[in-house]
RNA sequence: GGCGAGAUAGCUCAGUCGGUAGAGCAGAGGACUGAAAAUCCUUGUGUCGGCGGUUCGAUUCCGCCUCUCGCCA
């Protein structure tokens, strides 16, 4: 039997890196992150990410291994997660995934991503119809490939997801209906791996109190100078670098000025909707095994 | 102290030629096949500042009061 996989998640400034350190200190751990921000190299005041020290103390994973002007995305986070474990575990060690991506943990329970891999020629054709006709373009372009009962499964007025679908029918010449039934039928990336699944929780209420002080923190820990820095990287060509939270309006702020004490309510109101969001996908995507609310309890035992 | 403008949803403000009101933002709920901290969907009853007057009926008109912001003293 494999060993398990220890999976702790939670939603933003619930206090996860803590918890981990902790755990997987005394249990002969490293740490594998489930972040879609932290594989971006000098991304690292904004998200918050593990510091130098920490990264000291525990073995990271999947943290600074892309520089900021170069796209990441599940797929191929899902195939260095595979890696990295099996590393991890061949040096007789174990696996502690941390981090507060839904999509991203979601990974580890089921497929994400489908075998068709669409070519530049199609993805340039998708934009450019999206970008000319707009959503009734495309929608046009898929009926080439689709019945109106398949159209019916589309999220049909979320651009993004209509523009997946095109590529993905133009790509494969299959309808959306298939390609679903096809999708549903992958198994599960880590199928094999034993897994347990613990979410630390914290009310809203002392969620706001802390993202309100981390926020203030950032700045007074040089936010703005790793913006800086970042641009002159070229931040700005990497659509999920680029509109961040914390860095989106940071990138604002710097070049149409504006007020700090607002820069500061704005991310935060910010990082209280990705919480929210954060919480659908514990609630309704990836259920936890076990949850543990840090408000309330003095000596969270993990796993 | 005088003059002017304003007071409507948690915030910014529309609006009602008198028949008890609506946008944006925030908040809440949700979706999720390679950008996911993204993208998209659903969701708006609040003494319309207070007290009186006119009226069948006032948040809307009139008077007084309170507060806020300007300008003048």
């Amino acid at each position: 039997m494999l060993p398990s996989l220890y999976i702790l998640s939670g939603p933003t400034a619930v206090g996860k890196t803590e918890s981990a350190l902790s755990w997987a200190m005394k249990n002969n751990a490293e740490i594998l992150s489930c972040d879609s921000l932290l594989f971006y190299k000098g991304m690292d005041i904004g998200t918050a990410k593990p510091t130098r020290e920490e990264q000291l103390l525990v073995p990271h994973h999947a943290v600074d291994i892309v520089p900021v002007n170069e796209q990441y995305n599940v797929g191929r986070y899902a195939e260095f997660a595979k890696q990295s474990i099996r590393d991890i575990h061949s040096r007789g060690k174990q696996v502690l995934i941390v981090g507060g991506s839904g999509f991203y943990l979601k990974a580890f329970f089921a497929a994400v991503t489908d075998n068709v891999e669409v070519g530049d020629a199609i993805r340039k054709e998708v934009a450019l119809i999206s970008q000319n006709e707009g959503l009734a373009g495309l929608l046009r372009k898929l009926r080439e490939f689709n019945t109106e009962a398949d159209l019916e499964l589309l999220d049909s007025r979320n651009p993004r997801r209509v523009e997946a679908a095109l590529a993905r029918c133009w790509q494969s010449g299959k309808s959306i209906g298939r390609l679903r039934y096809d999708f549903s039928m992958l198994p599960s990336p880590f199928a094999e791996f034993p897994k347990t699944f613990t979410l630390l929780s914290r009310s809203r209420e002392t969620l706001r109190v802390r993202v309100k002080q981390r926020v203030k923190q950032m700045f007074d820990s040089g936010l703005l100078e790793e913006v800086r820095r970042l641009l002159t990287q070229g931040i700005e060509s990497n659509f999920s670098a680029a509109n961040a939270i914390g860095y989106r309006e940071t990138i604002a702020y710097l070049k149409d000025g504006g007020n700090m004490d607002e820069l500061e309510e704005q991310i935060a109101v910010n990082t209280m909707q990705l919480i929210r969001k954060q919480d659908i996908w514990f609630r309704h995507q990836v259920r936890p095994d076990t949850v543990i609310d840090l408000d309330t309890t003095v000596n969270p035992v993990l796993f």
